[in-house]
DNA sequence: TCTTGACTTAGAGCACACTCTAAGATGTAT
DNA sequence: ATACATCTTAGAGTGTGCTCTAAGTCAAGA
């Protein structure tokens, strides 16, 4: 299938906004998508697929900025396809680091939760007697 | 030991800049620290330790407003270890549900990695005839 | 015909978490 | 004495990523 879908429709779709989709579009993000004849925009499924993927990018922590570059790589041809390789799997080196680090602070938090546990529990034993 | 250190030190110490240490404190992240004679603040060793809980909370990505709620919590009482407990119970859950929506959008970054990686292989391999 | 609603643009505004500035007080070294 | 560093405050400024506004076009329905 190859039904074009107007912005509310990829909007609803992809949970991005309608104003976060011309922004994407305006920032270079999107490439500029094809129009109807009132000048409203008609999306593809591979627009779609691609904001998709931009999603993935976003929610994963990369910057607007980086996303920028490797939307300017897909567009360029085959030979970047090394350097969006490289961008990707530093990305990913990024966000595992991430990961880590968080659930490293997080057992810090943990272990307060433990604290304030017993610490309750040895304020009701009080109260009991 | 209960060395007091200046702003200066607990910026060294904690990684936080003085800056951000006074901010903290203006919007009441961190309790009023003593002051030495002339004016100038002088950091415990208990303040330290309350300096590096909040960076494990931000570090796990917790907002600046819900940190106050639980830097609030702490200084109106024992009666209040329940909520400080149910606060960072939910930051927890939080936190762990961010972490595993993070792994599954990497999953798809994943997936491009492997298609990019077969794609210049073949590409290599084509050169080479 | 008139209204409603979806869309367009450029550009302004906003929330968050800092981050910096300006002006001034104080302390130490030469 | 003088230079320099360190600190103080209140408040302004910044970067990021949206998010909203205003003014206008266009098409369908009552």
């Amino acid at each position: 299938m190859d039904t074009l879908l107007t912005i509310q429709q990829v909007a609803d779709k992809t949970g991005l906004s309608e104003h976060t989709l011309r922004y994407y579009e305006r920032i270079g993000l999107i490439e500029s998508i094809d129009r109807a004849d009132n000048g409203h925009r008609r999306y593809s499924d591979v627009d779609v697929g691609w904001i998709e993927f931009l999603k993935c990018l976003r929610a994963t922590g990369m910057p607007v900025m980086q996303m920028k570059a490797y939307a300017d790589l897909t567009r360029v041809g085959d030979h970047t396809i090394e350097a969006r390789l490289e961008l990707l799997k530093e990305h990913r080196r990024a966000v595992l680091a991430q990961i880590e680090e968080m659930q490293a602070y997080l057992s810090v938090v943990d272990y307060k939760i433990d604290y304030y546990t017993k610490e309750k529990e040895r304020i009701e034993t009080c109260s009991e007697n």
